[in-house]
DNA sequence: ACCTGAACACCGTTCAAGT
DNA sequence: ACCTGAACACCGTTCAAGT
């Protein structure tokens, strides 16, 4: 039996990702599986493959979803031009929007390309939009000549923030209190810009 | 059929983890099965669970291992003093072991562990070895009564440099050339270790 | 005591068959 | 054209049966 036509297939992948999102919210990326969304939507598991190519590409457009709402969030921080407000400003959303939607957050890293296939450029234009915030805020401590080192900073600073997320969502840093994770990303950022601002940077220059 | 007992617990045990860790350098871990890993070594999957609790367990004595070469490798490099000398020798020595295992090195970060289980201490021991050597070599930028502040400034920086080599392994930042993680994390450490010496801790003082 | 291998309850993915 | 559901080739894990 077939041919259903109850939802397009604009609202199939629509119901897809809303159903894919709730699973990994509540169970973890681990729990996302073929079977598992096609039952939440009421499909099988086949339509599935009508809307993505598969498993993986559900999970990447479940990720760029995440980054579009993280972006959406982050770009109505206001910049006022002094860096240490605007990332501070930054550095708050981004706890905020983490903290609200720890699972999506964790399926963003989580989640490992097969083989070594890249990211495709659609994605790569979502997250180079995250960074492009950053940049914003990160912009007055280097000159208009900088934009190297600027987009370098921003992307070490991004990174670095990453990373003291995933070990410490990971429980591989043993680390004790709840705050942990907020004061590392504090002293993170506020010792990025204050090294920023002294000495380091004479190896950038003519 | 059965009673082999070709191999001591001890040889099984080394026997699997060798293979384990061909199998994840080779094909990654998403490639590590039971069953793989089972076949490499001559023996039923039953077998592997006389040894291991389950596969989880497998990959968390993987892990240790790795841990435990970083270490090995890690602790031969000569301590200054000179916080900026010692941190660049750290990190060339883990740049070097890192790149040297990737498969290995990825493993350590990709794997998850089920639920919320936190690791086991045992563990925990082996990266606070490891965070000791980070902690030796910043020592000389702290004074004798902020060892608070001493180990969360080598835990804020080893976790940043994890989360460079973790987005730059993902594919997750859209970085040109080969050497960009070497650079990257030159930024991170150069940065933070001038932010250290410069302003940036006033608030760690009483 | 140790090991096997069949079995159970799952996977991702494909595709002939139906409407 | 779209959807189904059975099928294929896998998983992790368990455990009765054998030696």
């Amino acid at each position: 039996m077939a041919r259903r036509s109850d939802h397009s297939r604009e609202q199939l992948y629509t119901l897809a990702l809303g159903a894919a999102e709730r699973i990994v919210e509540a169970d973890g990326l681990h729990r996302l599986t073929a079977r598992n969304v096609a039952d939440a939507i009421g499909y099988s598991p086949g339509t599935l493959y009508n809307v993505f190519e598969n498993l993986d590409d559900l999970i990447l457009h479940l990720n760029a979803h995440t980054l579009d709402l993280l972006f959406e969030t982050l770009s109505q921080a206001p910049v006022t031009g002094a860096p240490d407000r605007d990332i501070d400003t930054l550095l708050d959303g981004y706890l905020e929007f983490l903290l609200g939607h720890p699972g999506l957050w964790a399926a963003l890293f989580e989640y490992v390309r097969p083989d070594g296939a890249g990211l495709p450029d659609w994605y790569q234009l979502k997250i180079a939009r995250v960074l492009g915030l950053l940049e914003a805020a990160l912009a007055p401590l280097f000159g208009k000549a900088e934009t190297d080192q600027l987009t370098h900073a921003a992307r070490v600073l991004w990174a670095g923030l990453h990373g003291i997320y995933a070990l410490e969502a990971g429980g591989k840093l043993d680390v004790v209190g709840n705050d942990t994770f907020r004061d590392m990303a504090k002293t993170l950022t506020r010792t990025f810009l204050a090294g920023l601002r002294h000495g380091a940077r004479e190896a950038g220059h003519e």
